[in-house]
DNA sequence: CGCGCCATTGATGATTATCAAATTTCGTGG
DNA sequence: CCACGAAATTTGATAATCATCAATGGCGCG
């Protein structure tokens, strides 16, 4: 699935930012995303220049990298990680669609961006952002209040990386997948995970046999279900007091 | 050291903010601060209201707290954390000089926030800074930039934390203190640890008897020497390769 | 001087990484 | 459509790391 038909072309109506607060009353949300006037959408639309990404594990920078552009995902997935010394590789985020990257340090990009899956990407260039700033300062505040959300998600993510044991997190993580309709069943109560095991042990910081073990620890206890590899059922009652209460049989 | 000479009154002149890159060339910085006008200056002091904590271990705020200011640490050290179910207490960050915190969901704090030390502050209401972001565009790039900061910081430690095993990411910690003069005498290559052990413990994501542990190791190695609980001195030539390349003897 | 808190050290058990092997899945070609 | 081979996933066994419980040591403060 995942790819179910990707859009090719820009247009003002596909931009959606991912957010669950605004943080500045002057840009309006709904919980689930901002809530873009038209002319916002506009300008976006005018700087935006489309990158269609039909793989999976597609390279879209490298750590490294003179940061040119930053990048809003519109239609698939994408994985920002850090290769650390001892050869590891450490995924930072998963990029859902309404969800940028691109973060840059000394204009290099600090991190690697790969698809995860098939993907349609809008590309803005840094120095057209910076000069869109100065005449449409609801732009800049766009981009403060997603900054801000990112800022949350990833303190969240050191929260839950350093206080739980591995299929505690591992619950958590699945619960975050089901609140992304992109590989939610809400009905059947089915995820569909729309990455390897490997990818999931590299950001979950764990072995991806650690990862497997994990998942039968989960489904002995019957929270989840392991329909197919990359199908799982949840079940969404017992799962949530299981992420922070830890184990107890 | 830190609390040399608490200021008690706000001027322009004790604005700084901590960035090591800017994103905006709008906004200029020299590798450590911002380089603020004396426009931004004058915008922020007409903001603030000064906050002067004068005991280590005071609250400011706690999780869920209504959220009605941001806070810029001008002298001292506060941490911002995070209790989960099991009653374990995550630090999420230490805020140095120069750092703001007081990141809000849905208008509620979401982490409690402490000073370390006696500490001196700037509080800045939510809604004036809202408003003056309108008519200082300048004021909210100030924000963008910090913020990104903030999550790059944020990125790098999930890494630290996921990756390394304990001695080598005390090991780092060790050096990030190493970069604020506040703690760190450059000459005689000794940090004075501000804060307990208990707080670094719950920082780095391990029980505190495993800090201590970790310390002796690194001691052993003769990457460090303890003068005192508090005073470090460390081997600035053989502790950076010992963060990433992890162990051999 | 002595009390109490904080830090360190010791011993044990739980979690997870690592090495190794078996099994499943999936794409490709017959 | 089936068979095969490569890659991904799972399971097994062992060792390293770290949390936990317990006790000792050190330091500041009254």
């Amino acid at each position: 699935m995942a790819l179910s038909s990707s859009p090719r072309v820009i247009d003002p109506g596909i931009f959606q930012i991912r957010v669950v607060d605004s943080w500045l009353e002057a840009m309006p949300h709904d919980g689930k995303n901002l809530l873009l006037s038209d002319k916002d959408r506009q300008t976006l639309c005018d700087l935006a220049s489309p990158v269609d990404i039909r793989e999976a594990n597609r390279s879209l920078y490298r750590q490294g990298d003179t940061a040119t552009d930053v990048f809003l995902l519109v239609d698939g997935l994408v994985r920002t990680s850090r290769i650390v010394a001892n050869g590891n590789r450490q995924i930072i985020a998963f990029h859902w669609p309404g969800d940028f990257f691109g973060l840059s340090e000394h204009n290099l990009y600090v991190s690697d961006a790969d698809s995860v899956s098939p993907s349609f990407l809008c590309r803005f260039s840094l120095q057209a952002l910076e000069k869109a700033f100065a005449e449409h300062p609801a732009l800049q505040s766009l981009f403060l209040v997603k900054a801000l959300n990112d800022l949350r998600e990833a303190q969240h993510q050191i929260v839950n990386v350093s206080q739980s044991d591995l299929p505690s997190r591992l619950a958590f993580f699945l619960l975050e997948c089901a609140e992304h309709p992109e590989c939610y069943d809400a009905e059947q109560h089915i995820v569909t995970l729309p990455m390897s095991r490997l990818d999931l042990a590299d950001y979950l910081g764990a072995a991806q046999e650690s990862v497997s073990r994990a998942l039968t620890v989960l489904e002995k206890r019957q929270l989840i279900r392991r329909l197919s590899t990359q199908r799982l059922w949840l079940d969404t009652v017992h799962l949530p007091p299981f992420c922070t209460l830890d184990r107890e049989s």
